[in-house]
DNA sequence: TCGCAGTGTGGCACCCAGTACCCCATATTT
DNA sequence: AAATATGGGGTACTGGGTGCCACACTGCGA
């Protein structure tokens, strides 16, 4: 037990750890920081690194796992919603606006992220497992529908894939501009297509035929048209 | 230079590595099995297995480098197709007909891929070079479109999605069934719901039109319906 | 026939991530 | 004060991956 701690005792080792290690691969590089180096810089033995963190590319991510329980909590209290998709979106957005929280350390980290392929490799299985949520729970809604599984797979890749679209384009303009408008612009895309617009209504009118007589053709159609 | 080679020289070692691999996978699994295991049943030295293979992953997954290539050059030659999603359809189609090519060796690494981490890590960076590759073919075609970067990365993602979903449901099964057929069904989905179709023709017809005005009048306005 | 490059290979030696095991310090309990 | 849980440190080991060098083979020109 040391003399000098940075306040906060407990949460704070895996924090110094982080920090350190995010110093050294700005000093040296990810292959050039070892393990070793940065428990040294940390102020640790090398054997407490791997209580933290599973693996060395982990200390890059460290604040994935949290956000993915809260994207599995939030899609578990969505069971009753009226709208699948538009709430598989929502669900997406919580990791942007963790991104958002910090935007340097984003920004550093997605810098760090593109050229180290180990980093790159362990960002698609934490990518993979936020899809994974996601599908899973367009699965259990799309339970009833005819290819529900296939549906519930595209939809999630498609909402994984233009959420990231967003982001990193965000990302990579060094964190200027409006993250939520970007990656709400390109999840926009994605919810008009896939939730169900239903089929169009041909309403035949001869001529005479009062106004609201046409509005209650119309609003019977469309009331009749959800499949539930 | 042994004596007993099993026929063909210079493609060989690579293939003796992968069947060596996979017979100590089936004997002492994935993380039993060492490289330098593998290259002695091989009757190579353990270097040379890292000549032709970069990682201990990469022998599991021995035909994809391939199969990426044809599908690079599938998409090159393919600029100028008036369907560019049914196109890319197609390119997914041929990783598909490679498993389908050796279902019993698909079977096993499925399932060997199924329970080892570092294969399912693994596979993901191979799944994300053919997302890529069909991202960036999409996307040279919508490049007139609004928000096209964005539609072909979800459209890319959804067809790999759609492939892997319809693959691995006949990987499941022990390779009974049609894959292709499988296959075709969940990309038809995605197919189906991102070939632009158009606003739908509405004909008025007066009783007494013959049959060959009214389908007169709607392949007219089919044909006025393309962008280009 | 003799070099001589190019290429594929084996054999080290080495680095480092990750793990099993043991030990120690502190805190809590009895 | 002794015993016990707990969290972290240290050590040694395994195994993937790399750099380097030496060696064999092949084909080429002198």
């Amino acid at each position: 037990m040391s003399e000098e701690h940075d306040g906060l005792e407990g949460e704070t080792t895996r924090t110094a750890l982080v920090s350190a290690a995010f110093e050294l691969f700005a000093e040296r590089g990810y292959d050039g920081a070892t393990v070793a180096d940065i428990a040294v810089r940390a102020g640790v033995g090398r054997r407490s690194f791997f209580r933290y963190f599973p693996t060395k590319e982990a200390v890059a991510f460290p604040d994935h796992e949290g956000t993915l329980a809260r994207m599995v909590a939030y899609l578990r209290e969505s069971a009753q919603d009226p709208d699948p998709v538009a709430r598989a979106c929502d669900a997406a957005r919580l990791v942007m606006r963790m991104y958002a929280q910090n935007p340097e350390f984003s920004v550093r980290r997605y810098a760090l992220t593109r050229e180290v392929t180990a980093l790159r490799t362990y960002e698609k299985t934490v990518v993979w497992r936020y899809e994974r949520a996601l599908a899973s729970y367009l699965d259990q809604r799309f339970a009833t529908l005819p290819d529900g599984g296939i549906r519930a797979g595209v939809i999630a890749a498609g909402i994984v894939a233009a959420h990231n679209h967003g982001l990193r384009a965000w990302l990579r303009s060094g964190a200027h501009g409006d993250v939520a408008a970007a990656v709400d612009r390109a999840l926009e895309l994605v919810r008009r297509t896939w939730t169900d617009r239903g089929d169009p209504v041909v309403v035949i009118a001869r001529p005479g035929t009062p106004a609201w007589r046409l509005v209650q053709e119309i609003e019977t159609a469309h009331a009749s048209d959800g499949r539930a």
